[in-house]
DNA sequence: GTCTATACGGTGATAGAC
DNA sequence: GTCTATCACCGTATAGAC
């Protein structure tokens, strides 16, 4: 039946991701996707020929995420830098909340196997100049050289995403293992994150 | 021979840390430390039982890096609040330009086994009342409730750990893959992040 | 398409000679 | 202490029945 085997697929997409994402590719375990999907393991090499296979899908997939129209966001020129901003950190700590484990999967992988950042920058038609040009608006917006712009970008993402994949740590060591609380701090940090970064330029 | 010993003692931790930080406990291979050692594996399980003890050390070791005194310099009262961001930032990131896979390293295991840093809090007799004292009192300092000076805290480790984890994301898309750029980059932060953290405050 | 059974290679770990 | 040889197991991948 076409209906299941397309069922069948995603289970089995929605497994590996799952896996992948929290033990990465040489901590994954064939079997345990398999488990997780509720299907056999052969099935998995049925549909997906090899390990390597099934998590290069799922590793594009999720790097997608990671670059939604972020870019097309900061060069924007209806919005003030004030509304750049905002709206940035707001969604950027949004995707993450929701994937919570997406940025220490990215560091993870990224490092193990920087080609295949490469791969997605092709398959997904980057283009260099886009970044670059965004960042030369920003700087005009800014008051600051484009290099003192990109410093700025990455100040931003770092104040994004570090919370996320060294939670383990921040959450042990300042927030007593509070769960809960530093959830609340993750869905504050939306709007101060925004406030800090504003701060530190008004001060310029 | 004592010192012979000694000496295969060293060389086998100096090759498992070498590996075990590039790959990690999963992706990293017993055979792969013992050619890097220059020794037979046999010998590997001679000296340190298991791949997991071997591993033990390592990270015990790695993450007793991560920890200096930098508690006792934030809560030292002997210092301006711009002399504290100072010192921390430029120290922290000196250690990561002279390890530059520890930040990496330490999100991924600890990730993988958040136990590990339980183990290490144990071992290093770390009292939680100290790091809450320092935040206190650096809340003082920088007129700030306790929570936003940890929000504070959190900012900071974040603008110096980050472009670390994240340089291979970092470097391909805002340096054209250019790793002496980067670098240079790094080296400036010392200063750089200082500077913009401080001017984040004077705003308030 | 989905299953069971199995082949095949690799990896951590040990035995035993020197 | 250090080596070679080998074991036992596990994980990916395939063969083949249904």
């Amino acid at each position: 039946m076409k209906e299941l085997q397309k069922e069948t697929e995603i289970q089995i997409l929605d497994a590996a991701r799952k896996v992948f994402i929290r033990k990465g590719l040489d901590g994954a375990r064939m079997q345990e996707i398999a488990d997780e999907a509720k299907i056999n393991k052969a099935l998995l090499h049925y549909y997906f020929r090899s390990k390597d296979k099934l998590f290069e899908m799922i590793f594009q997939e999720e790097i997608g995420k990671f670059f939604p129209k972020m870019v097309g966001l900061i060069a924007s020129p209806d919005l003030s830098f004030e509304e750049k901003i905002k709206a940035f950190v707001s969604n950027y700590i949004s995707i993450f909340i929701n994937n919570p484990f997406l940025p220490t999967f990215l560091i993870r992988e990224l490092h193990r196997d920087p080609e295949n950042l490469k791969q997605f920058l092709v398959n997904s038609g980057f283009d260099i100049n886009t970044v670059n040009f965004a960042i030369i608006g920003l700087s005009k917006q800014l008051n600051m050289t484009p290099e003192e712009a990109r410093n700025f970008m990455i100040n931003m993402i770092s104040l994004c995403i570090f919370p996320f994949a060294g939670r383990p740590l921040i959450e042990k060591i300042l927030f007593a293992d509070d769960k809960e609380e530093y959830n609340k701090f993750l869905e504050n940090r939306k709007i101060n994150v925004a406030e800090f970064l504003i701060s530190s330029l008004n001060n310029k």
